[in-house]
DNA sequence: TGTACATCAGTGAACGCGCGTTCACTGATGTAC
DNA sequence: TGTACATCAGTGAACGCGCGTTCACTGATGTAC
């Protein structure tokens, strides 16, 4: 990369940076300023033109980047799992761990729930929504190789995502250990989520045959 | 009550309602301007500080108004489940009732995540703790009643709610008939989790027999 | 390699705007006698 | 009941401020020959 194409990521780097660095201050990404997001990255708030059309071009790559660890996250879970075999708490300690580590990617896509412009809404309602559907894919398959089906693997899936994202949003901020507790306590929760739809699952297939 | 004293209360209800109009447009609460509001609500931006200090206050009054309307939505949902006994699906029914008739008392409650003051978030969560714990008591009683016990019945109905209000919080902009589909699902997870939690009961006081 | 020109990331001044807040005021309502 | 004074919800002018955006510019980097 030239000289002039190095400086110009770093800039732009430093931007998206400077933007997370506030979401983790408690401020919504609707209530970031151009001129305050410059200042944070060390440039004029004209320069910022150079890089984005505006806050919402901003928030649209870091949702790109935000997805990306999301889908990350998900093949080391993955690879977890086809290791040690306990889909569950391996999921949620992985998951715990992305929280810990990326704290302000998460912020950025969970606690924009008003706000926002619509774009940058289905931005991120498209990146859980892909979330969801691999987790649903692989809850299913889990199931099927234990011998066992599931009740709406799909709306099974929707439903832990929504129980792991959720109580992940209200424990960001939280120390290492209340993280932990509350991914112990999702894990028992997930556990009875795939209990109770297998056991609809049985009642079923009973039902139908 | 005075003159005087019934226009103020006129008022100072036009600004409460001023600012639930905004929330409903899909802003923030952090987002609301204190001259928006008042221009909202016909009075001039100086009068706003006859009934509030800041947008902070309207915003606590707004949240004790709908910490109300929750407690309210309880009571009525105990009062029907005692007629009919199904408590899950009039809960549920109950609540998605509520949704049509507070939808923007509810945005305030479940869709500001960030970008608020301390006292405001605290307050909120004081509500939705105090609805959670409500829940809890009343699904270990149901539990009993039907002879059986839950595990971690806290717990339970702490996901509970977080599939409810968070689903719920996502699809408050939708039709009716999407509303219902939504509620036949989430019907359907808390079952799930019911039977989950029964189950572990179960095995767990048979370990401990 | 050296030179002349093109590109373009970053800049500082300037703009108009809506904001929150202050202040002294007005005039209807309330109160005391 | 009538009068004189007090209260106080609502007001309009004014303030200083940070904002997003425009513009013409600078000077380092890139390119062509």
């Amino acid at each position: 990369m030239s000289i002039r194409a190095e400086q110009k990521e770093k800039t732009r780097r430093a931007i998206m940076e400077a933007a997370l660095k506030q979401i983790g201050q408690d401020k919504a990404f609707s209530n970031l300023s151009l001129r305050e997001v410059a200042r944070e990255a060390g440039i004029a708030p004209t320069s910022f033109y150079r890089h984005f059309q505006d806050l919402d071009e901003l928030g649209l790559a870091l949702v790109d980047e935000a997805g990306l660890s999301l889908r990350q996250l998900m093949r080391k879970a993955r690879k977890r799992i086809a290791e040690n075999g306990t889909a569950i708490r391996t999921s949620v300690e992985t998951f715990i761990e992305f929280l810990n580590s990326n704290p302000n990617l998460f912020r950025l896509l969970l606690r924009e729930k008003a706000g926002i412009s619509v774009e940058l809404r289905r931005a991120i309602q498209r990146e859980v929504d892909h979330f969801e559907s691999e987790l649903a894919e692989h809850l299913s398959a889990q199931a099927v190789a234990r011998g066992k089906t599931l009740y709406r693997h799909e709306m099974v899936a929707h439903a832990m995502v929504s129980l792991v994202f959720n109580q992940g949003a209200d424990v960001v901020d939280l120390s290492k250990a209340q993280k932990k507790a509350i991914g112990e306590d999702l894990i028992c929760q997930l556990r009875m989520m795939m209990l109770g739809s297998e056991l609809m699952s049985k009642n079923t297939s009973m039902a139908n045959n």
